[in-house]
DNA sequence: GTAGGGTTAG
């Protein structure tokens, strides 16, 4: 019997029960598959559920059922899988059904079917009563339970039966045996927990046992060390496997994309396509999209996307989100556009990149427009929709349409706010001058106000001079954070505005006291298709003195125009004159500089900066955008800033 | 004929 003819001749007679009514389809039918062997079922089967044409699978063994053929072992197996794959609980029910009456619900091979499907319907509780049920259990049963906690966040259980597994494992004398499948699920479960001593505990397992060559436990092992923080060690995983798949290649760019190591990211691809032995694919084309993104090389990202043209590839909606995406972060709002708009199949993330894209851009009016075809199109907004869709009105300061989205998301959505959508609510009601209502919102929050809404609390007291709510909310993030200076300066400029000096000199021998820091604040820029990094006072840039001499000229030109330093975002403690040397040298001048030198006139020049961008910067920028006459993209933290002829498009709001 | 790993939105 041929498997696809058989297809065919199922597809053909299928819609449920038809096959037996439809008079002209029955010798089709017979033509390819007995209908009274199981054998011939279970192929059928088998074959449709590899398809993954999990709904005709399901038909064909509901037809099979109907005939009153009676399964056996082998056909349960993949009927479960398909109603897995459906996320079919009450299918997958009715079969666990049918196999406890043939006896065969505590078969090794049905059972584990059996738990995998209650795991993915999120019915953990009835896998594991199961799994506990069995007279005897194997290796696939435990990994089916392992994986079952994993996909449904509960990875520190999957670890803790991790231990019972090896005490089963120590008892069984050799009945159950470990294997890198499993060795797999349970690294899974220890790159969710970011446990650093429990992957190398887990590590060190894989190298007794010796597993530690095997291919698919060293992928998901640069995977776990990388997500409790140590991607040397990732990528000494990486070097020393002996048989890289192409997924082994995909694992270690995407650890760099995820942590911004973006040229790292980039330099292994190139590798990849130099090694003529490993195709990549769509999944090694997300991985560097994102770090395109990151960083903002968009010549780089543009040929990743003629590429995926090539290959046919732009229209999958994986490759299509990490597009847009890539183009909306590297400030080309209307390419993304485009690309979104080719795009056939959109799916939550798409809507909500797109959503989340013209927000940073200010652009709120067209993020809700977005959000509202998104809505009209059937697809459901969920809790980061709603992070964009408030981000979009605080950044364009549109505290109405935040208030009502902020309701309306619990209340029609059903989704209960979290962190993010109350950071977006306290910034936009903080910076209105609306303080008490904001502090009054955290008091009411469900969730424990983090240091972003303690943060944008303390800015906007700032704004508006509130030195007794700004003391509050200092506080609270000298507790959350207490290595992070930014807030002690800016509670000290609030007590200064207040003329407060002799707390402003109390704050300054505080944050003398203590070893204070503040990250490291660095900017991009691409040139060539190389991303090019400036920190402040960059002396590292193989061009750096071309580039200060260049600044010099600069400034000339400014002070022509009327440029004034603007210091009140620097450090109290250092004097006026040092003052004003570090705020000339600020990592985003030096990129706007070595941007302006080194690209044909007329150009954009594009900047990635990892912080907010100070008041100094973005005034001195609005200039030199009017006196060098270029169009300059700035993407802070925050937003995007596009600077033309003296303005900003965050028309100083951010 | 059963179980496992990599990717996209704030």
């Amino acid at each position: 019997m041929k498997i696809s003819n058989a297809k065919s001749a199922l597809v053909a007679v299928s819609s449920g029960n038809q096959c037996l009514t439809n008079p002209n389809l029955i010798p089709l039918f017979n033509k390819y598959v007995d209908k009274t062997s199981v054998s011939s079922w279970n192929s059928v089967i088998a074959e449709l559920a590899r398809d993954r044409d999990s709904v005709e699978a399901l038909r064909a063994f509901a037809s099979m059922r109907k005939l009153s053929v009676v399964p056996n072992r082998s056909t349960f197996p993949c009927a479960i899988k398909s109603c897995s794959a459906l996320f079919d609980l009450r299918s997958g029910k009715q079969a666990h059904q049918q196999a406890y009456v043939f006896g065969l619900d505590l078969d090794l091979f049905v059972s584990s079917a059996l738990i995998d499907m209650y795991s993915k319907c999120g019915y953990l509780v009835d896998a594991r009563t199961l799994f506990e049920e069995l007279p005897q259990r194997n290796v696939v049963s435990w990994t089916s339970m392992f994986t079952g906690y994993v996909q449904n966040g509960l990875s520190h259980d999957a670890l803790l039966l991790f231990k019972d597994f090896l005490k089963e494992e120590g008892e069984s004398e050799g009945e159950v045996h470990i294997d890198s499948v499993a060795l797999v699920s349970v690294l899974s479960a220890c790159s969710r927990v970011s446990g650093k001593s429990i992957t190398e505990g887990v590590h060190g397992f894989i190298v007794k046992r010796g597993f530690e060559e095997d291919t698919g436990v060293g992928n998901t092992l640069m995977d776990a060390y990388a997500k409790c923080g140590n991607v040397g060690v990732s990528r000494k995983v990486f070097d020393e496997l002996n048989e890289k798949d192409v997924i082994s290649w995909n694992s270690m760019i995407a650890v760099y994309a995820q942590v911004g190591k973006s040229a790292e990211a980039l330099e292994l691809f190139y590798s990849l396509v130099r090694d003529k032995n490993i195709h990549y694919n769509t999944v090694t084309l997300s991985a560097v999209l994102l770090a395109c993104a990151h960083s903002g090389a968009l010549q780089v990202g543009k040929c990743l996307h003629n590429q995926a043209i090539k290959m046919g590839l732009q229209e999958t909606v994986y490759i299509g989100t990490s597009v847009v995406d890539m183009y909306c972060k590297c400030g080309r709002i209307e390419a993304a556009k485009r690309a979104f708009d080719q795009m056939k199949e959109k799916n939550v993330k798409t809507w909500s990149a797109m959503v989340a894209g013209y927000g940073a851009h200010g652009r709120a009016k067209e993020a809700l427009d977005v959000f509202y075809r998104m809505n009209s199109a059937g697809v459901k907004p969920n809790y980061i929709t709603f992070v964009s869709v408030l981000a979009a009105c605080s950044h364009a300061g549109m505290l109405d349409e935040g208030n009502y989205w902020f309701s309306t998301m619990e209340n029609k959505f059903g989704i209960e706010p979290g962190v993010e959508h109350y950071g977006c609510m306290i910034d936009l009601l903080g910076r209105a001058g609306r303080l008490s209502e904001a502090y009054n919102l955290i008091k009411k929050m469900k969730v424990k106000p983090d240091f972003v809404i303690w943060g944008s609390l303390l800015a906007a007291c700032r704004m508006h001079k509130n030195v007794e709510l700004g003391e509050i909310s200092a506080s609270k993030l000298f507790e959350l954070d207490p290595k992070n200076c930014g807030y002690y300066v800016l509670l000290s400029n609030i007590y200064a505005d207040a003329g407060r000096w002799d707390d402003v000199e109390r704050m300054r021998i505080f944050m003398k006291n203590r070893g204070l820091t503040k990250p490291p604040g660095f900017s991009l820029v691409e040139f060539k298709g190389r991303v090019h990094v400036f920190l402040v006072g960059d002396v590292e840039h193989p061009e750096h003195e071309k580039i200060y001499a260049y600044m010099e000229k600069l400034y000339v030109d400014l002070e022509e125009a009327g440029y004034m330093p603007n210091m009140t975002s620097v450090l109290h403690d250092v004097n006026e004159e040092e003052k004003g040397m570090s705020i000339r040298v600020h990592s985003e001048k030096l990129a706007v500089a070595f941007g302006l030198m080194s690209s044909v006139p007329g150009a954009t020049i594009q900047v990635i900066k990892n912080l907010r961008i100070c008041g100094d910067c973005h005034s001195m920028i609005k200039l030199v955008s009017k006196i060098r006459k270029r169009e300059i993209v700035v993407r802070d933290s925050k937003r995007f800033h596009h600077f033309r002829d003296g303005f900003c498009s965050c028309k100083d709001y951010w």
